[in-house]
DNA sequence: ACCCTCCTAGATCGATCGCTCTAGTACCAG
DNA sequence: CTGGTACTAGAGCGATCGATCTAGGAGGGT
């Protein structure tokens, strides 16, 4: 069965989120998996690192889906982005500031002491980059344009959600949010215009 | 003499700065600061806690005075968002893309589990976007709207640095430096313009 | 019946964690 | 010289860290 493997890597991915790679024990994590202790270096002989790895990818994995979930049903984009701010910040606040981003805080934490950890966190932005680019593509920006307006989009997420977790507000969320729906806006009035010229 | 007392904050800075709050341990801090272990409980009675919040506020302090030393010399707001964003991004890679923002880490790490930390972290945060708002406002932006301009600035700047410091490339915080350069643009030629009124 | 592989189960390892404790040193006041 | 305060110095506490180890149960193939 490797229904408990899942199980670790869900626990872990939540254990994470939370706390971080430092603060997150193995112990811990076979506790909240409800997992033998022996299983966790049965199916990750690399230890905490690899199994910290997984769990950052499977998080990336699960996150990205909130992609289409929210794109998706939205009228356009400029109301998608705006919805995918405003429900990053209704789950912030219905878990009492405890889940933001499922990778930042261990892509902080691990850049200078993991490589192997800072790579998964590296991929999982790249993926969600890739994962949004195309969408904005499909409107009309050019494709250097729609990566920049991507990468703003998570940065500015990423940043607020730092300052809202810190400051137990949603304040920075509901501006960012706004900010990026403009920012968005403008993007795409300014396309296919070759204005000056 | 208080030098060893300052000593053991600055490094406690540095590490917390790197590497989050439970990857430090306070024996690591004493042989950075190069000082005796027993001085850690006789200036910090409260432990690591009580010394972690005290390096964070003493972060924030060193990093705010980078406001005016950017902000003062540059010819306009605009160029000085553009010239705080660039210096970050020089900043990262030179030290390797060790350096980001001081608090940033612990802030995300901490604020599920120590309450202590936490509020250093968002004092930090609050005095920050104080110490950003005159500027703002000095140029006939509304109390308000200079806020948010403030707010998106340092969560376009945090986020940024996060993406920086996975990736190992400055590129978002280029993207996040001209993006919040235009937006401060936008916000000073909206301003003093009833416009649709 | 048999073995073999997969997985469980947890005792146990040395190292390190944050912290407490005692002893000693430096310097000032009387 | 004496007493007191401020700080240094580090041995050592129990607890926990990540990781290794052996032993055994479950289930399929032969």
């Amino acid at each position: 069965m490797t229904d408990t493997r899942e199980r670790i890597v869900a626990a872990s991915a939540e254990l994470l989120r939370r706390q971080g790679y430092a603060a997150t024990g193995v112990k811990q994590i076979v506790t909240a998996a409800q997992a033998p202790f022996g299983s966790i270096y049965h199916f990750f002989p690399g230890g905490k690192e690899q199994l910290g790895a997984e769990a950052i990818r499977e998080s990336g994995k699960l996150y990205e889906l909130l992609i289409p979930a929210v794109f998706d049903p939205a009228p356009d984009l400029v109301s998608a982005v705006r919805a995918f701010f405003a429900g990053a910040a209704e789950h912030l606040r219905e878990t009492d500031y405890a889940d933001a981003c499922p990778i930042a805080t261990v892509a902080l934490e691990v850049s200078s002491t993991s490589e192997p950890m800072r790579e998964a966190c590296a991929d999982v932005f790249d993926s969600w980059i890739d994962a949004g680019l195309p969408r904005f593509i499909a409107v009309g920006l050019d494709e250097d344009i729609a990566r920049e307006v991507v990468i703003a989009l998570i940065a500015a997420l990423e940043g607020a959600f730092v300052l809202a977790r810190a400051t137990r507000s949603t304040e920075a969320l509901e501006v960012a949010g706004e900010l990026m729906a403009a920012v968005t806006e403008r993007a795409l009035d300014a396309r296919s215009t070759p204005a000056t010229r």
